[in-house]
DNA sequence: CTCTAACCGAGACGGTACGTCTCGTCTTTTG
DNA sequence: CAAAAGACGAGACGTACCGTCTCGGTTAGAG
């Protein structure tokens, strides 16, 4: 995965006075992690964190900008969803894997939580921002590679937009976890790879 | 347009007593909206809206549950985005034609606020089931019937699900006003009906 | 007394709106006045006041400028230190009888709150405002007279300037409260107006 | 003067391990200073001190008790008050060429810092303590050599109370340093001694 | 033509969380 | 061993909104 993505991006890691306390560094993201599963993003307040984590307000805010960066890092502490593709040489089947793994993960408690980030991020550029450099992007690029890796085999057309096709992949996926207007059912996955793939297999 | 959403919706409405002000109503839509395109639903408290409407908080209270339903109340109170559909007899057109319409109107503060609306429905369930209802199913309503009679045409294999055509023409709309990661171009109205409606082709 | 120092003093009372609660009001002055005798104004925060009081401590913030102005409310809630002097004829005997009242009320708790309060008054000029016309002037106005009855009496030099024999009478005493140097002993009345008026007898 | 009041002081002065700063102590004390007549004690915290002194906070806590023991030490590094008397065998005038001094000395800035380290002793018993031994009991006993030696060469009554009577010339001062109910005028000093030493003149 | 029910404005109130400040302590590295 | 640097727990600060609660005043139809 990839660890903290907001906060200990110190460029030229000071030596001297004390230094950061790793301590709450967890704390703080355990508790963060235990109030968004329980309550959601509304129930993990500075003041609850720093209760449960027994850590001071302080400490959090100087290393946390916003209360979605405590969130993102929290929720990414606690998930690990991989997103490392498979390379089967099937493009078909390797995407549908992967559509499922989301899908999967998006059902239940922890979907919940990433639609409340991604909701809160509208109103918070910098989570906003988090998201896409932490969350988004590295999935979009593994899934560009298999993509690129189809054209090569000439399974897709060379002359669709990739990122056009990502989205149509799984634009879905998120739409249907946030408006739930529809289920996330397990064939969700086959019929999204079925129809986008059929939209753009060489004629 | 579907006009007010959440209130005045009294089922038994009662004769007797002073009426409801117009006047009131009308200035809290108002009030709402200039503060939701000044500074987003954040700008949008109760308390503002009481101020700047000359109003008293409770009677928002009173008519609205939530600050989600003011916001989307407001929203629609200004902006009436259009939905209906021409019907020329060629789906593509007819579908480019009114994705391209959606495209517009979320470029520029319009398409900010909604995204908004959209991520604060997702720790507010009644705003949720609010946009839902109101914003989301009659333009599914709409666009499905456009795709059934697609359909009736054979310009669409019959056993495509139409739900999941749907969200393959709209949910990269979405998740782009959201996540910010490709830009809403024009031609994405374009390259989505020509990958959506290749991939659901009658063969 | 001079009751409420700093607060409900509107000047014209408006009638609209939901009146203040006093409850709300006594329940202050209560909490504090107990904190104060408790642990002093280090102890009287508003959190605590709010907190012993089940007050809000936005209520506090509506009525009281500042901690300072609250302690003095409280303060005088509840000592009411009587600053009316007897009219015996007996200049050294009226005088006497006052300082000996004060000296008795600064010995203990009271004192020791007094002290405080002027004490912060130094860094507080709304408090050091409030305790000039709400303590000292009418006690000093009161002694003025007495002292001017003197003067018609030929009990005092005509020409001598009764602010500075005030001072003469009273300063020692806050003197020996603030520094703690020498005692607040009983005598302490009687010589300080035997030295005073000794001084300012005519000749 | 009376240096450094509370520190340094150490009774077996520490050979081995590295010495104390010298440099670090200046620094506080201009610092602290410095803070002091800008912005009063208010503004005089340890935070500011450090970072003003370049000095770090433990090293204040270190060799100072307390807020007001620095503020102390500081307002006694800058300034230094003169309170030996002339003895030029009139009373009457050596007292009140005491008086004048300390007259002159509290009307400005350093008065007003005066009142708020007196003041701040309402609530530190170390301040108070240091205060009393450091400045009030120097002066008092110097007085106290200039009265009794007036009671030698009979210019006052054998039997009057020495303490009251300093309190008598001194109090009236302080008193009005403190409520500034009167002005601190010059021609105060005169009438302090006249009037005091009327009252304790040989019959 | 009053009565009465519901509305409305104003604004006080108890709460919760915010983000900031200073305190006094603790934990490092540097001199 | 002292000092600097700075992280930390604690807790009060003053503010912002929330949602609720009086108030006095209004606006209708019903009696």
């Amino acid at each position: 995965m990839f660890g903290a993505v907001t906060s200990a991006d110190a460029p030229t890691p000071p030596k001297i006075g004390r230094p950061r306390s790793e301590r709450a560094r967890l704390a703080v993201l355990e508790a963060a992690a235990d109030l968004l599963m329980e309550g959601g993003l509304g129930a993990m307040t500075f003041e609850s964190i720093a209760a449960r984590a027994g850590v001071s307000k302080v400490t959090i805010y100087k290393w946390w900008p916003s209360r979605g960066a405590v969130a993102v890092d929290a929720y990414f502490h606690r998930h690990h969803e991989a997103y490392s593709f498979d390379d089967t040489g099937d493009v078909a089947h390797d995407l549908a894997t992967q559509l499922l793994l989301l899908i999967r993960a998006f059902r239940g408690r922890a979907g919940e939580v990433m639609a409340e980030l991604i909701g809160q991020a509208q109103s918070d550029p910098v989570l906003a921002e988090t998201l896409r450099s932490g969350w988004l992007q590295p999935r979009r690029d593994a899934t560009a590679e298999v993509l690129r890796r189809a054209v090569d085999r000439s399974q897709i057309r060379p002359d669709v937009d990739i990122p056009t096709v990502m989205d149509a992949l799984y634009a879905p996926l998120y739409w249907r976890l946030m408006m739930r207007h529809q289920p996330l059912d397990d064939d969700l996955a086959g019929e999204l790879v079925r129809n986008t793939l059929d939209g753009v297999r060489p004629r």
